[in-house]
DNA sequence: ATGAAAGCGCTAACAG
DNA sequence: CTGTTAGCGCTTTCAT
């Protein structure tokens, strides 16, 4: 088994010097035609291919860019992969993957050896004093840090639960529950804010009962099935900050012998995919991930590309609510 | 802004030379404990942290192992990437991800590039000949090739299908159709022939009209419930190569004001997580996706880190039926 | 136990 | 338009 050919080798192979191959191969224009076609050659008849690290080394840059995930086993990040990787793809860049919840020490110093020219971090928990020690430029993406100004994309959260929380409140529903996300999330705090925006504009207070722990899971949805039901004077819809924790809770419900909607009405937050094909089919504020992904991607890439700076904004996308058969009018 | 430090920074502030820094840190063992004292505060001192590209070049390997599947947006694989980013991040190493359907000219030379070191592969249905001039090691995860000879992880697919057609026989259907999978994928055409192996093994033969064409998506789901819905003498029972295509079936089954399981008995494949909490819970053949991904990527990482040749063997991890409530007996 | 020195393979000045 | 040359930052013989 013998060893690649290097650059050397196609220049001699092609007669000319090692300046002239990577010439040809990254600014071709500025090469003879027929050097070119000579080069060109001796690359095909040796299957010639430039070894990264060395391009890299030279040109102090990586050519990839991480994406960092809470949780890369949660489904919900699937789109959002796909679409940054398409974007990354058609740049010429490679995509890293890392888990913010398994990565040790190694997060700390993510920039610092070179091995990735920019980062898109999915996770606003995170120590805001690390991130800012990160050497390459970062694009937050559905979640944010409220202390560290850094560009991020995001769906309007408030916005999105008061668009919930009115249409129940439209239905007729009076007392509407909360089941929240994980303590410390700005997502879990904005919806939340939203839930209590909508209600006191229609000067309806909600009960401490009503904030019903959560932290998005499936799991947890079902569990606060019974937290619920156990409760005395129930709400009489519920408004899930996830669809995770939503299913979970509509599925629990069944189980209970508690239907949805005739019951108890319940909103989700998020559209995953099987939320239009759950039974019943879940009302939901629609958040367009991919796009989120795409844009997210996009932003970063270009400031890579032209080696301009990221600007510090926050890119805030509509959210919309998107109603099927999971709410009706209460009794 | 000042440039990152460099070993000859950190040699010269600790007062050695950079062969020495370079042994601090790579075999502590071979440094006398004062100097490696004195080179570990300098490293502190300065937040030196080795260039990775230099390190590769000189190594000649990339710290780096690639995943490659037919469609990051499809949720299945989610807890694969999970698993497969942890066993990777023990070992040190970067896991980077490629969508083999995006992915253009790329895909032909992936390890030529030394950007990486090993692939993961999920998509059975590339080039085997381009495959075959991966010059880095393969392990190819749930899917496999017939034509190349690659280690792989998988479940065993005829045995799994078996195990649910079988449950419908017991059950006491007679007639019972197959929604496939995509044409010319190894997992459909495993499952499709469990299904018809345990129809035959009790004497029972398929109707062609049996065999609905597919490709495991919901939305095909949905629409194979239109295609079974129409036939006369229909099935009583339908096994769907895939969980996210049962799900699809149920609920147009359910649009169409026909009830699963009373009118129909549904079985699906994957074990995906919402299958367990759909309404109702999905009877399904369950696969060890996390196992499948730590199986593969801890083989593909002990033999890139022991540098010993990978094994051409087919793991194939059993596969279980988890009965619940989509399947009953015929009226 | 430590240092000197030779590259790994490439690109980008700088010449011509 | 093309060649020469000097590194990028690191590891690893080979000496001492």
């Amino acid at each position: 088994m013998e060893r690649r050919p290097n650059i050397a080798d196609v220049a001699r192979l092609a007669g000319v010097s090692t300046a002239t191959v990577s010439r040809t191969l990254s600014t071709p224009e500025r090469v003879g035609a027929p050097t070119r076609a000579r080069v060109l050659e001796a690359v095909a008849a040796s299957g010639y291919r430039a070894n990264a690290a060395a391009r890299d080394l030279r040109q102090r840059r990586a050519r990839a860019i991480t994406l960092l995930a809470p949780n890369l086993a949660n489904t919900f990040f699937s789109s959002i992969i796909a679409a940054v990787q398409e974007v990354a793809d058609t740049a010429g860049l490679t995509v890293q993957i890392s888990d913010s919840q398994v990565e040790g020490m190694r997060l700390a110093g993510l920039g610092a050896d070179g091995r990735t020219d920019g980062i898109l971090l999915l996770d606003g928990q995170l120590d805001p004093a690390m991130v800012k020690g990160w050497s390459v430029p970062i694009v937050m993406v559905c979640e944010w840090m409220p202390d560290a100004t850094l560009p991020s994309v995001s769906t309007d959260n408030v916005a999105g639960a008061r668009l919930a929380v009115d249409h129940l409140l439209d239905l007729g529903h009076l007392r509407i529950a909360c089941l929240g996300g994980p303590e410390g999330n700005v997502l879990s705090a904005a919806r939340a804010e939203g839930w209590r925006a909508a209600l006191s504009a229609r000067g309806v207070s909600p009960r401490p009962q009503d904030l019903i722990a959560g932290d998005f899971t499936m799991a947890r949805g079902v569990a606060a099935a019974w937290d619920w039901a156990a409760q005395t004077d129930r709400a009489t819809a519920v408004f899930c900050t996830s669809d995770e924790s939503a299913l979970g809770f509509i599925s629990e419900c069944d189980r209970l012998g508690i239907s949805v909607p005739r019951d108890v009405s319940v909103v989700g937050f998020d559209d995953i995919e099987f939320s239009d094909r759950f039974i019943p089919p879940l009302t939901t504020v629609h958040q367009p991930r991919r796009q989120m992904g795409l844009l997210a991607a996009k932003q970063l890439v270009s400031a890579l590309t032209e080696a301009r700076p990221l600007d510090v904004a926050a890119e805030v996308l509509p959210s919309r609510l998107v109603v099927r058969a999971s709410t009706t009018s209460p009794l």
